[in-house]
DNA sequence: AGCTGTGGCAGGGAGG
DNA sequence: CCTCCCTGCCAC
């Protein structure tokens, strides 16, 4: 017999409950310090567990300090009530309410073959409408799209007190119904209008784009101004917002999600950012951005930019309104590209459509879990307490530049991993791990092949998202045996994972040298190399990969991924990409990142290019140009200044500073300095002041838009300090008098390029012998006299 | 209540 | 000068 529990911090009164037959609990109820107990008939269940009072039940494991888990969605109703009945009741309210009056969980076709929840089973029993088997379509259909433009972006913007809505559209399949149409209204009007349209509509989902950053916090904001509430709930209940994070900390809405009661609240912006995250695709994740990168059409009146938007809002109100409505349709289409996997994902996990649109993979997973421990009624392991402590494999063989290099990856290694050695978890007594993992392969292999095999555009589609959205699950389940709230962790099997992965790709690489190709750089599942002086052609490329993979277990297996006519390989991590359409792709935060001034990235782009092609003139052109730019203030603010986001409120970092818990941040100083209200997550452009070189970035900083061209007063020596870090990084490219000639305006005879080379470095082979450590250089054997310190 | 992992590079501040 | 530590960003 299993024992139920319930957490008291969750129940106060009600501390235990014991399952004692099939459709029967016994309550337990802490009365003026003595325990009572009542028998009531139910059905089926689990309940939080309390340590304390459990002395002498049977159980295998605690349900103990469940709270922070999914399963808490379970029973969340049940541990406010004392009468089970009223509980059960109130279940199906809140289901009703949070879910959309649905249960979109659970489909006809039950993607994993598990019989329906018995909480669902008795939800049909007692006459609750389940909306069974619904289409991506269907839901579409009561949907509505949502924009509301606003000026609050940056913390200059705060000034202009004009920030107001300036106009809402609301869009759905059927086309806009209904905008504001210029008419003068007053906000709260305005907002109850809103909200009025919400009601109206009733729609199941909430899209936008920004929804949760931008307009919502908006929104909110805007009704407290006026005392009003924002009620667009299905039992007009105000929308509510929840710290992500856990926990009560200050209120920051910019950064909190939302909940708004029987409908779900679908972000674009943050489906976007998922997207690219796994793709990094997107130069930028603005609507308009991507509704480019996606094709859509954009008319050419409606490519204004914010300040445009203001003056015309002034002048023409229906052009703003016009683009309102525009890129609620644009917000639409993209939802239309990005949402349906997140649809698939629902209808496996007992989780409503907006939970699983911003939750990550560790809660799905865990979901998927907990719904077949409940079904078969067994009891759940607590979390375990310790650490992981290995990782993927890395390593660099050489520097430099090669040509015709292989890319080669080891695919879904860590799932072929767990597969191939029936890796799971020691606490998942029901083995419910590998099945999942086996069932959700299977049904990503099934997906692929009926997208090739199928000619209607629309069915590829779809079934080109559920099989990305499995893929992005199955790829997480290594990652949910090492995170620390996960219920069904296991460091020591996150361990087995990775050092498996590590062994599978040394076995890989030394295959490949024993073929005499030359291995350049690896990353966890992938190689980089040349192959040998045979292998030419794709054809013959990949049957090299298919044959240095036949060393690999049953199970695993080598893919080609890609070939390219050149690659610089500069550190672990980071290298650069010609392919054989003269492409270029950068990787590794030291050759391309946010935090570079774009100066210096475009700087080491340009750089990149000229050495993939061998241009040691146009380098050398290259560097004396810009320093000239530099030394004469040739540039825009933007080129030169740094932007970084601000991540706690002025007070926290005041105070973490006092007390050194962290040190003065420019850009936080410079925020200070200006006097401008922020708030967290606003981002702060900053340039560097001062007339040396060594400067306390801290003390010596402006805002970016204090900059005037007309009186530069940027710190032009640190700048070129900047420059030189930037061109330093090429020093391994070449032999030292030849870099310094390349990188020096000291042109006094003239540059030659002639007999410069570029220089490639080898660490000695992975296979090889190397000499003993203190013999050799950072790169080993092969280094100059001058490089050994 | 709500939260996937490790490995690697770079830059800045603090303190020697 | 250097090292240590922290943060941010990125690869996989």
């Amino acid at each position: 017999m299993d024992v139920v529990l319930i957490g008291q911090n969750q129940t106060p009164g009600i501390v235990a409950v014991q399952q004692v037959g099939e459709q029967t609990i016994r309550w337990y109820r802490r009365e003026d310090g003595k325990l009572s107990t009542t028998e009531v008939e139910f059905f089926p269940f689990f309940f939080l567990a309390d340590d304390a009072l459990l002395e002498g039940f049977p159980r295998r494991h605690w349900l103990k300090e469940l709270a922070g888990s999914n399963f808490y969605r379970y029973l969340a109703a049940f541990t406010r009530w004392h009468d089970m009945w009223e509980a059960v009741r109130h279940v199906i309210n809140a289901i009703n309410m949070t879910s959309s009056r649905r249960i979109s969980s659970y489909s006809e076709t039950d993607l994993l073959h598990l019989r329906p929840d018995p909480l669902v089973q008795y939800l049909l029993q007692s006459g609750v409408t389940l909306f069974k088997g619904m289409s991506f379509d269907q839901l579409r259909r009561l949907q509505i799209s949502f924009h509301a433009l606003s000026h609050r972006n940056r913390p200059s913007d705060a000034r202009k007190s004009e920030d107001r809505i300036v106009a809402i559209g609301l869009s759905d399949s059927e086309g806009w119904k209904r905008t504001l149409d210029g008419r003068k209204l007053r906000e709260p009007e305005m907002l109850a209008e809103l909200m009025h349209s919400i009601r109206e509509r009733d729609p199941d989902v909430i899209e936008g784009h920004g929804l949760s950053h931008h307009i919502l916090p908006y929104l909110v904001r805007r009704c407290e101004l006026h005392n009003l509430e924002l009620t667009i709930g299905r039992n007009e209940s105000p929308i509510k917002s929840f710290s992500p994070r856990g926990g009560t900390g200050e209120r920051d809405l910019e950064s909190a999600f939302f909940d708004v009661a029987g409908r779900h609240v679908v972000d674009t912006y943050q489906l976007a950012q998922t997207y690219d995250f796994s793709k990094r695709s997107f130069e930028s994740l603005s609507l308009r951005h991507l509704a480019a990168h996606f094709g859509f059409t954009v008319p050419d009146t409606l490519q204004l930019n914010r300040e445009q938007i203001s003056t015309l809002w002034h002048q023409e109100p229906t052009a703003v309104l016009e683009l309102a409505q525009y890129e609620a349709v644009l917000t639409e289409q993209l939802s239309r590209h990005l949402s349906p996997s997140y649809f698939y994902i629902t209808q496996m996990c007992p989780l409503p459509y907006g939970t699983v649109c911003r939750s990550g993979s560790a809660v799905k997973i865990e979901s998927l879990l907990l719904r077949e421990y409940i079904r078969q009624k067994h009891s759940v392991p607590k979390p375990q307490v310790g650490v992981q402590t290995s990782g993927g494999y890395t390593d660099i063989f050489m520097t430099g530049i090669a040509s015709n290099v292989l890319h080669a990856d080891i695919e879904s290694l860590y799932p072929s991993v767990m597969l191939s050695r029936g890796i799971k978890p020691g606490t998942d007594e029901l083995g419910v791990f590998q099945v999942l993992l086996k069932e959700l392969t299977t049904r990503r292999l099934d997906a692929k092949r009926a997208m090739q095999n199928s000619d209607d555009e629309q069915r590829r589609h779809s079934l080109d998202a559920l099989q990305s959205s499995l893929k992005i699950l199955i790829n997480s389940f290594y990652g949910y045996l090492g995170y620390a709230r996960g219920l069904f962790n296991d460091y020591a099997r996150a361990d087995e994972v990775t050092t498996s992965g590590q062994e599978l790709l040394r076995t890989t690489i030394k295959q490949l040298e024993l073929y005499n190709a030359l291995v350049i750089e690896v990353d966890t599942d992938g190689l980089f190399f040349s192959p040998p002086d045979n292998v030419r052609g794709e054809e013959a490329e990949d049957l090299f990969v298919e044959k240095m993979g036949a060393a690999l277990p049953e199970g695993i297996r080598l893919a080609p991924a890609g070939r390219y006519k050149k690659m610089l390989s500069y550190k672990k991590k980071n290298y650069a990409l010609l392919d054989y359409r003269d492409r270029v792709t950068i990787r590794g935060s030291a050759l391309i990142s946010r935090s570079l001034e774009r100066f210096a990235k475009v700087f080491l782009q340009l750089c990149i290019h000229k050495l993939l092609q061998e241009d040691i003139e146009g380098l050398h052109t290259l560097y004396v140009s810009l320093r000239k730019d530099i030394m004469e203030h040739r540039w825009n603010v933007l080129d030169f200044a740094r932007t970084e986001t601000l991540h706690d409120s002025i007070d926290v970092y005041e105070r973490e500073v006092e007390s050194g818990k962290r040190k003065p941040s420019a850009a936080y100083e410079v925020a200070k300095r200006s006097g401008l209200p922020v708030r967290v997550g606003d981002r702060v452009t900053y340039y560097v002041t001062g007339n040396h070189a060594n400067v306390k970035i801290v003390e010596n900083s402006r805002l970016g838009e204090e900059w005037d061209p007309n009186f530069p007063d940027e710190n032009t020596a640190y700048y070129l300090e900047r420059l030189e870090e930037a061109a330093h990084k090429f020093e391994i490219f070449f032999e030292a008098e030849d870099f310094k000639k390349i990188f020096s305006s000291d042109d006094l005879f003239g540059f030659r390029p002639e007999g410069i080379k570029i220089i490639n470095r080898y660490k000695g082979s992975f296979t090889e012998q190397l000499p003993p450590e203190e013999e050799r250089g950072e790169f080993g054997i092969w280094l100059d006299e001058d490089d050994r310190t």
